[in-house]
DNA sequence: AATGAAGGCAACCGCAGAAGG
DNA sequence: GCCTTCTGCGGTTGCCTTCAT
């Protein structure tokens, strides 16, 4: 654009704001508007430019500024918005009244973001990641190694080994029944959704069976408000919730519900971040989620979410 | 009590689009 | 239609505070 910035003008001050010049910049727009930002500063003499000034007044000085914490409602706010906008904080802010856009970007960046990536979810596309599945190799090899281990001739030997490999056998055991899981859980998805396109009359009610069936406490959440973006029905997520170990309403649950990730499933916001050595607890908090399938971003033309796994899977039939 | 690390927040920077001449 | 100016937005930085060792 060829612009030079307007902060180059030497002798301008930059850095924190002083009471006074707080007092300044309040007192001249209450009085006559902010007008133009950039002849502002001279008017009202201070010695900053307009943009130091505007951002000062958006983001601190303006009357309508709500201070402390975020709600619970607010957070969810975010998060839905967030899932559907991206990083459009100022149109995230203009749903938040009293919200400055700034605020809403350092509370996602240094509170929601960091719980969204401890749970198994992507904070940019909100859809879970597929760690687990990255590591699944490798179980199922520690499992083949185990079984080899246990034919071992040498019966002391043997002994040793078993106790070593149980923690991995504890482990391969979670981590099947997190995969099943995650198959009926997304099978049941893919359903609902082709259900909502009227392509299955009674397909919602065999994903709700099937939804049932992997998740006791699942939760077709139909009070769920649609949110609008640009005057359309907003693409909508299904996720299961990721297991945390602090305290909350989530257990190993895995809700099954055609609306959006955190913002209105369960009726909660996330839950407090937790000790990530929990999270190395649960290798399931990936699990289930890292193959979840979603409707976001849309395009999934397979009826099943992981044709490459399901059902001729040598992994599945041995589940079998 | 001292020190380093991490978290939180305010402010700056650069870019892109809108508006006006 | 082109150029310049201005505004707004999103990303990033740096400082201050809090926490852990």
């Amino acid at each position: 654009m060829g612009r030079s910035p307007c902060c180059d003008e030497s002798g301008l001050k930059k850095g924190p704001w002083t009471p006074e010049e707080d007092e300044k910049l309040l007192q001249y727009i209450q009085k006559n508007g902010h007008g133009s930002w950039r002849t502002l500063p001279r008017l009202a003499g201070l010695n900053r430019c307009g943009k130091s000034c505007r951002l000062r007044w958006t983001n601190y000085l303006r009357p309508d500024i709500k201070r402390g914490k975020f709600s619970q409602e607010e957070e969810q706010t975010i998060l839905h918005l967030h899932s559907v906008l991206g990083n459009k904080w100022s149109a995230i802010a203009a749903h938040l009244p009293g919200r400055t856009d700034n605020e809403i970007k350092n509370f996602w960046n240094t509170h929601l973001k960091k719980r969204l990536i401890q749970m198994g979810f992507d904070p940019m596309t909100h859809r879970p990641r597929t760690d687990f599945f990255a590591a699944l190799p490798q179980l199922i090899a520690l499992a083949a190694l185990r079984d080899q281990l246990g034919a071992a001739a040498d019966p002391a030997a043997a002994q040793l080994q078993a106790g070593a490999a149980a923690g991995v056998d504890v482990a391969i055991q979670a981590a099947k029944l997190q995969y099943l899981q995650c198959l009926f859980q997304s099978a049941a998805t893919t359903i609902a959704s082709t259900a909502a396109a009227g392509a299955a009359p009674d397909a919602e009610a065999a994903a709700a069976a099937l939804g049932g069936l992997c998740s006791p406490q699942g939760t077709h959440d139909s009070t769920a408000p649609p949110v609008s973006a640009a005057g359309g029905q907003l693409p909508s997520c299904t996720f299961p919730e990721a297991p945390v170990s602090s305290e909350g309403n989530q257990g190993l649950s895995y809700g099954g519900a055609d609306v959006d990730v955190f913002a209105f499933h369960g009726g909660g916001s996330l839950p407090p971040l937790a000790d990530l050595s929990d999270a190395a607890k649960y290798p399931s908090a990936d699990g289930c989620s890292a193959t979840a399938s979603s409707s976001f971003g849309g395009g999934a033309t397979s009826p099943l979410p992981w044709p490459e796994f399901f059902p001729d899977d040598p992994f599945i039939t041995d589940f079998l």
